[in-house]
DNA sequence: TGCCAATCTGGGAGCGCTCCCACGGGAGCG
DNA sequence: CGCTCCCGTGGGAGCGCTCCCAGATTGGCA
């Protein structure tokens, strides 16, 4: 016979660690009071609480998560989502910046970030099923597609939602975004106000909102300055390498005395770079440059590339923040946050 | 009135999700017979588990983790820590391959992933403390330095623990890392074979584990090739790249007519490749130059730098799976696995 | 034919917490 | 001075599951 169970009633819960219960002998106290403490309850006696405190502190106790999720039906956790196929196109640092931001936000919190990257349609069904066994608290999700079916899901199921970046002009659920079309609208502007004249854009695609924005933005610019309606500055890309390489090659065949270009991410913008050189043109002397992203591709290119910048990991601070007051006020309010870019000059215009 | 209470004992759960119960009771069976069912045992003739499985399909009945982590005394969720200081130096992809890795690996299972990015002492004392109330059933530790009292405490609490990379020579817990030695000669191999003979090497700060092994492998290849013994040849940098252009240049003090420099990451190459650009010297026809880590980087360097792979979300599965291992047979038994590095050849050298 | 073992099964007893009800006693009121 | 009212409190009930123990049923064997 190991201990004895008459004496200890309370027992010393498995693994050793402390229990509610054990806290409450220790203390003199009920349950209920060591529950309304650990809680922040102000229904509590400060003589109480003092000695709920001591017991917790002598004892370390930390509440059991599990035992707390099952009796109160909530998970303190989130999830963050990422499609797999984001975080390809040397996109990766956007998406540590984002989770660094959301763990920043969740480091107060005693929430959990459970991270979950999505490959295969076999996942996605896969966490459909989690989110309906309502594993989380609530859902971060990150750069969506139009036709995505996850959103409305999330919506029907009433699990609390912030997107990363908006679906079209007209989201109604709660997101974050940056503001791409005042981004390009500022380096089209900065093109312009170099004197440049033949301003040409290579866009992301089309089927992206955050691809139009960024022509929006660019084409703000170039109406203001009374230089707009030539489509034939508009070249199509991917977000690949290869596609502003392909873009940047139609662009020189149907313009080449271009002195600027603006393309929608520095991925692009690099492959621009090298049809530049190639073609035998000085950057930016001959032709000035902007990317999109701030990423490490447009600090290390050469000449360093100037970017718009996206406070991405202020926008995984403020998706967290968002989606907590969702989750705690639980009057479904929707938040839209757009927040501001700013041009970073290097070498390339 | 909604709902009558009595004809439905069951209840309706919360949410109206499914219970455990309510399967039983569609199916006609016990609640330890849908349990045992759900949870894969053997004992259940072939009609009662058929039964259960339609009541499952039918209902859409999911487990509840957190009932199921309270009585079981598991939580099926396993966490990653990462020390955000790693996350920086240009070493995101490597964070999010391994990210991959597990998440992959993890996808089968139930389990889920639990990131946790540790910024402050704070954070890393609140880490403690989850460890403490075995909020997980094991975890996955990225880059722990030689003096990160992490791992004893791991350790000391029996969580199941796999380190990415080694601390020392002699690392008793479960690790998975790359073969940094073998890769670094392969590199300094590939500059022999090419001909040259003053072949440099910038290394990572040595009290980091890491970067003693790629001076060993290229020291190694020097000496094999007869020519080791030259301290002068070896530079120091910090794995930053501004301490890659220190390191290059205080090299090019000392030896002018260096042919050759291996760097122990592609960031301190392409701080380097500035240097020498800079001196006037052409890579490769002047200097031959290798990077290591095969990041973005290397490929949009100009010109595109040949560098050592290492396997990184080979590396994630790996260790994931080591862990699943680790904590399924709770025999302490400890793993030690060294993956394969290759030289990804490009024109830099 | 009878008996024992092997197999399958139902359901009680908890896991550690939150929710909530009911109780006690002090303050404030008429 | 007695009556409410309310604050602080203890503890029952129950969240949905796993664990495990008996009971029921079957088959095999003497």
């Amino acid at each position: 016979m190991v201990t004895g169970k008459g004496a200890m009633t309370a027992g010393e819960g498995r693994g050793g660690r402390p229990t509610l219960e054990m806290v409450a002998a220790r203390a003199g106290v009920g349950r209920g009071t060591v529950s309304r403490v650990v809680n922040g309850s102000p229904h509590v006696s400060a003589q109480a609480r003092a000695a709920v405190e001591a017991a917790i502190a002598e004892l370390g106790y930390v509440p059991n998560r599990a035992a707390r999720a099952l009796a109160a039906d909530r998970t303190d956790a989130v999830a963050l989502v990422i499609p797999e196929s984001e975080t390809r196109l040397g996109a990766e640092p956007y998406f540590l910046d984002i989770v660094r931001g959301v763990s920043t936000e969740l480091a107060d919190t005693d929430m959990q970030l459970l991270l979950t990257l999505i490959r295969t349609p076999r996942e996605r069904q896969r966490l459909g099923q989690h989110l309906a066994a309502r594993r989380v608290d609530g859902v971060l999700l990150v750069s969506v597609h139009e036709n995505d079916p996850l959103p409305s899901l999330l919506e029907r199921l009433r699990v609390p939602t912030v997107l990363n970046g908006r679906r079209s002009e007209r989201e109604w659920m709660s997101y974050v975004d940056a503001d791409n079309v005042g981004g390009a609208r500022s380096a089209a502007e900065h093109l312009l106000g170099l004197g440049r004249r033949t301003v040409a854009t290579i866009t992301g695609p089309l089927d992206m909102y955050v691809a139009r924005c960024r022509l929006d933005g660019y084409t703000q610019a170039m109406n203001s300055a009374g230089l707009g309606g030539d489509t034939s500055l508009v070249a199509h890309g991917d977000f690949t390498e290869e596609g502003g390489r392909a873009a940047m090659r139609a662009l020189l065949e149907r313009h080449p005395g271009l002195d600027a270009v603006f393309a929608a991410s520095d991925v692009m913008a690099s492959g621009a770079l090298h049809v530049l050189r190639q073609s035998g043109r000085r950057v930016p002397e001959d032709v000035a440059l902007i990317g999109f992203d701030d990423s490490a591709v447009a600090r290390h290119a050469d000449p360093p590339l100037t970017s718009v910048r996206q406070p991405t990991e202020e926008m995984g601070r403020t998706m967290a923040r968002v989606l907590l007051e969702e989750i705690e006020s639980r009057n479904g309010i929707r938040r839209h946050v757009v927040l501001s870019t700013d041009l970073v000059v290097r070498e390339s215009a």
